[in-house]
DNA sequence: TCTGCATAGTTTATCTATGAACAAATCGAC
DNA sequence: GTCGATTTGTTCATAGATAAACTATGCAGA
């Protein structure tokens, strides 16, 4: 478990560093993920469903991403306690060149594995 | 890649729960290991450097560990830049409820892998 | 309709972690 | 022996995450 934590980690910073050269870090582009996927604006708390994360994190991931104005909140119209956030064109470019480096992050672990521990990693995870 | 993170996320967020049963955290955990593995008081950039963490990160680590009561702050007699961070019995103590703890938590996860996928594993995460 | 409860988002406090700037102490080269 | 560079720990600012307390809004039942 030691090794898994201390692994998983490494390869995070290694992300988070990649992230870094556009000015994203892992958190920020999951956010823009979820809502280049969802392909259109989403309520805060689903937000926060989907990252698997506490309503008040998302309050401030949120915040530094509109001060990146990468993404902006809008008012729902049916619900007014309800704070939607929405891509930018900003924040769909960032997202663009996010995903291709993560992508390339993705391909680096898995040539290093080679195929069979990368199927074995998988199935493995998958138990867990 | 994402599985791996998510997957480590959630059990550490489990063995985090485990161990707030008596006060501690994985961070703080793992600062007892080192200096109860050490078996004698430890410079705090030893303590960095074994954790792999900043410096910075230690001083406020130590700071609420001392506050705790389970560690304490010792001059160094031969370099008076150092400090050195000690047990307490009380740390020591805390130390051997939390290795219960953490063991209980790994042998409950090589459990739900069994032997063959635990083995697939370890073999793929040590590639990394 | 009013009342009480649930939901949405924010604020605040705390923890973990990083990095930059800093003071004090040590060490090496001259 | 002194000066400059390095090392040690701390402080401060910031990011990311949680939990608790709070406000505003919506909704359901008496």
């Amino acid at each position: 478990m030691a090794r898994l934590f201390e692994v998983a980690h490494r390869l995070e910073a290694r992300v988070e560093a990649a992230l870094g050269a556009v000015g994203l870090s892992l958190a920020k582009f999951g956010v823009l993920k979820v809502l280049a996927e969802a392909g259109d604006s989403l309520p805060l708390s689903q937000l926060a469903e989907r990252i698997q994360c506490v309503r008040s994190n998302i309050t401030q991931l949120v915040d530094r991403l509109e001060a990146d104005g990468l993404v902006r909140r809008l008012d729902d119209p049916d619900d007014r306690r309800v704070v939607r956030a929405a891509l930018t064109q900003a924040g769909r470019d960032s997202f663009g060149e996010g995903i291709r480096i993560v992508a390339a992050q993705e391909r680096a672990v898995t040539e290093a594995l080679g195929q069979s521990d990368a199927a074995a990693l998988n199935g493995a995870l998958r138990q867990l």
